[in-house]
DNA sequence: TATTGTTATACTCTATAACTATA
DNA sequence: TATAGTTATAGAGTATAACAATA
């Protein structure tokens, strides 16, 4: 049975078609990296140790919008795989310095090009003129809307 | 202290920002309707059955892409409260009709406002004319990613 | 046999608060 | 006193599976 749903003033609530698109596309990016036993938290915590090689807990929970307590298991568990070193810095000996291991570096590789994939994707629902408007569209979101 | 982040690949991934606009726009929400006791889940709801009236449980739990078992401690909710009710179908004695009541026609008025203030907000960070269009992307993405 | 809705249950993700150790 | 990171814990939000009632 298909009933038709009317959205009615929900047609036009863009909050809501934003949370069904992010759904959509996390969906399509599992099942890409489905083969690869990785998470989405794990996924973009890898990425941004890679760019940012020495970046401390607090620094990155702060870059992905996350609180560092929340990183601790999933840094425990790159670690514990091999994939993330923790050092400690000698400057501060509160911090941990946090850098990619050889096998994490390309882990990260791999992953990178199912996100390439995943972009591919994305671009059938954008045309390549609109995406980097698009996207400069939802960094002002993310940028402006806390206030 | 305020670190610099590279964002690298990031910067163009559209799924990480996608997720973060939708993180922003969902808590700019959430601190609007802060002083009303309704949840974001019981919100969409709400909307849903208002514009439905006499919808069956797993028919808005597809509109919204949450399984009825979802619905169930939502609309529980949502009766008790005296917002919605329950009607059993005669034709088909397995489904019920939900409806809004009185309180809850008014509620829904109440939380539209909101939703419009909402919308407003939005509309400082997508022009006008681009909003429409942003939003037909959303939809795309949310349509035909899946597949 | 299939479907609607409920229940029991468990899992993921996340934050808060209290803690240790350093500064 | 303040900060980096860990631990314990709890709360959302969600899905899966088994179930009862009905089709």
């Amino acid at each position: 049975m298909v009933d038709a749903v009317r959205l009615g003033w929900f047609e036009f609530a863009t909050g809501f078609h934003l949370r069904k698109a992010q759904e959509a596309s996390f969906a399509a990016f599992k099942r890409l990296v489905g083969g690869i036993d990785i998470r989405v938290g794990h996924f973009a915590t890898l990425m941004l140790i890679g760019e940012n090689p020495g970046i401390n807990q607090t620094t990155l929970g702060r870059a992905v919008g996350r609180d560092k307590s929340s990183l601790t298991p999933i840094l425990d568990d790159l670690v514990e795989r091999g994939l993330v070193a923790r050092k400690r810095s000698v400057q501060d000996r509160r911090r941990y310095g946090l850098t990619l291991t050889e096998e994490g570096e390309a882990m990260r590789a791999t992953l990178a090009a199912s996100a390439t994939e995943h972009e591919k994707a994305l671009a059938a629902c954008v045309s390549p003129d609109d995406l980097a408007h698009f996207v400069r569209i939802l960094k002002r979101i993310a940028r402006i809307m806390p206030d």
